[in-house]
Parts: C-alpha cells; sequence; structure tokens
DNA sequence: ATCATCATATATCGGGTCGAGATATATCTG
DNA sequence: CAGATATATCTCGACCCGATATATGATGAT
C-alpha cells in the first residue's frame, strides 16, 4: 500500500491539491493511521498523472502558485478498488512513547509522570475531536465504524494510563527499598 | 528515534547478535510498537561500534558465519539514557487494514467480513501469547506496564471488531434500500 | 510599528529505512 | 530424500520522511 494508493483513497472522497491531500494525513480522518509527506506525495500524484489515474487541473490563483486540483478518473476509481482487494500488509506502529516508557527504570520517576500526563492529555484531546466530529453523520459506513473503533481503543489506552500511572511511579521511586527487605 | 537508539535498548537487556536483535522487532516484546530490518540493524551495529557504544565479541561457529556478540559499553549505556529522556516523536502508525476497512462501501461484504475475521483472529493470537508469557514475572516495571497496555488495548478492539462487525456488514450489503426508501 | 510565526501552495534533495535477495549450512518434516 | 525452516551476516534498490527553498498574506507578539 504506496503512497499512490492512499493518494487515490484521498481522491475518492472528493477532488483536492496535493497541499489537502497532505493535510488528510496530518489532520484529517486518515491521520490516525496512516501518514504520507510532500515528498512522497508529489511525485505520486506525478505519476497517477501520466498513468491517467487522476486529473489535474490547474486553478489560478492571486499572488500564489497556482493550485492543482487533482480528481480520480474511472479508470483510477478501478485501480483503487483493485488495491483494496489485496491483501493488507500488517500493522506498523511506532512509538517512541511505548519504548521510552519500557525503560522507566533508566529515567527520574517525575520523567516518567509527565510522559504518562503529556500522553492522557494526548489522548482527551484526540478523543474530543473524534467524537465532536460534525461530518461523523454523513461518512460512509466503513470510515464510521474506523472512526468509532479508533474512539473505543484511544478511551482505553487513555484510562489505563489514568488508572495505572501512580502504581508504574511507586515501582520507578522505590525499587531498591523492596530489594532490600 | 533512529535503530541505533533502539538497538542500544535491546542490547540494555542483555548482549546479543545481529540476528537477535532483529528477533526482538519481529516476535520479542518490542515488535508491537517498533520495527527494524537487518538492512538498518547491521549498519547501526557497525556505527555504533565504531563509537564505542557497543563492543563486539566474535565467537566462531562450525560452517556458519561467525557470530558477532554486541554488548553495551558505560558509554553505551549513558548514551542510551540521555536518548530517552529527549522529547519522544508522536507515535506514528500505518494500518492499511483500517485503510481499506474506511473504503468498506468499495469492497463485496464477504471480502469486509473476512478482512474483519482475520484481524479478530489474530488480536486473539497475540493476547494469548501475551498474555501466557512466562517471563512477565521478570520484567522491569516499564515493561510490564506497556505490555498491560498492549493487552488492555487489544482485548478493546477485538471485542470492537465482535460487537460491530455484522452491523457494518449489514450496512455495506443494502444501502441502496435505506436510501431508496 | 515592526518582527516573527503561521497558513497557503508546490517542489526537490539528502539521508534513513524496508524488503528482498545472496551466501552458506544444519535440522526438522513429510 | 526433497523441501522447508532456522541460523547468521550483509548489500542493494526502491521508497519514504523531514527539512529546506520559494513566494506571499494574515495574524500575533513586543
Amino acid at each position: 500500500m504506496d503512497v499512490k494508493i492512499l493518494c487515490l483513497g484521498v481522491l475518492s472522497r472528493g477532488e483536492a491539491s496535493g497541499y489537502e491531500i497532505k493535510k488528510a494525513f496530518e489532520e484529517g480522518p486518515f491521520s490516525h493511521f496512516h501518514q504520507a509527506s510532500f515528498g512522497s506525495i508529489y511525485p505520486a500524484l506525478n505519476a497517477l498523472s501520466s498513468e491517467g489515474l487522476v486529473e489535474c487541473r490547474a486553478q489560478a490563483q492571486e499572488k500564489r502558485p497556482d493550485k492543482k486540483i487533482y480528481s480520480l478518473t474511472a479508470k483510477g476509481q478501478q485501480s483503487l478498488t483493485n488495491a483494496l482487494l489485496a491483501e493488507p500488509d500488517h500493522d506498523r506502529v511506532r512509538s517512541d512513547f511505548l519504548f521510552i516508557l519500557s525503560f522507566a527504570q533508566f529515567l527520574p520517576p517525575a520523567r516518567v509522570a509527565a510522559l504518562i500526563d503529556q500522553r492522557i492529555a494526548w489522548y482527551r484531546e484526540s478523543l474530543e475531536r473524534m467524537e465532536g466530529c460534525a461530518a461523523a453523520n454523513t461518512a460512509p459506513p466503513g470510515a464510521a465504524f474506523v472512526r468509532n473503533m479508533g474512539i473505543a481503543v484511544y478511551r482505553t489506552a487513555a484510562e489505563y494510563l489514568e488508572n495505572n500511572r501512580d502504581a508504574l511511579i511507586a515501582e520507578v521511586s522505590a525499587p531498591e527499598v523492596l530489594v532490600a527487605e
């Protein structure tokens, strides 16, 4: 599942510029489970264009670079549908937070506390945005399903951190005492 | 947080060869929240070696490439501790499963069902392995904390899929009827 | 009032990383 | 006995991220 397919997916929800596609992966509904940067989006759009999977309509703007608005062609929609039928690659999670936390014994307890509190705050903010999303009613069934799964998972993660925070801090604060006894 | 730091982290749990480090990211406790391939591990170990952060002890083996066993130096432990104090990069999730599922309306309902069932089975297998892990008692507090968080999150994900599977399949099976009414 | 930062918008480049393969052999499985 | 799997190191091409360049308007800070 390379960036070209990801772009086709975004464009299937409506025409967009490269800049807007980037935003879909940064703030939009896809941001929680896929990313793409300018360095991959712009070359991908050029390739898709020359393959005839997307069409490009340049919209002149005052004193700014022309906005190139891309839209899916019938061939592009077909290509997307085919790609979606392929066996999905295994999920890949990269979490510095969990990596660092798994070495909590090397960190000052105050740092562990700060790390966890930051993360709880992040989950709570994300949940507010996801739950208060006005577009949720009009979203296609798959998108709503994925969104609600994200809410359930984030809520569990936040609650776990809230419920187990103090116990971990106590363990990394005074393990020597327990060993000495 | 590049592969060099990840290798230092693995080596802080005990000496290991490049092959064994790879396994730690493939099957071991790190596999759920970080990955690294041979193409990044071996260059990283060479760089760490020339920086004096790890030591290499070659163990001759009969009729096999010499096993190079790496271990952390004091300088390496210091470097790891410093790196762990840095602000963690934001998490990055890449899930083809969720991407594909968010376009469920383009897929045959039977395919949606198969996709979800596969994923439920994967979560259940992972949970069994994580819960039945004998090393859990001896793990440092941070690692145990992270492991239990993973269990909580995977359990929620599996339950969500089990509880909402049929509703999604119903929605993508006969949406036209609802629109027509 | 001026300076900095951010948002819009496209595009490239260096460096890091993945996945696949090359190489070599022993052991397990059918 | 053939084929798959596990051990073990290492390289290479393709791909992708993050930073940067370019250009300007709007917003915010001092």
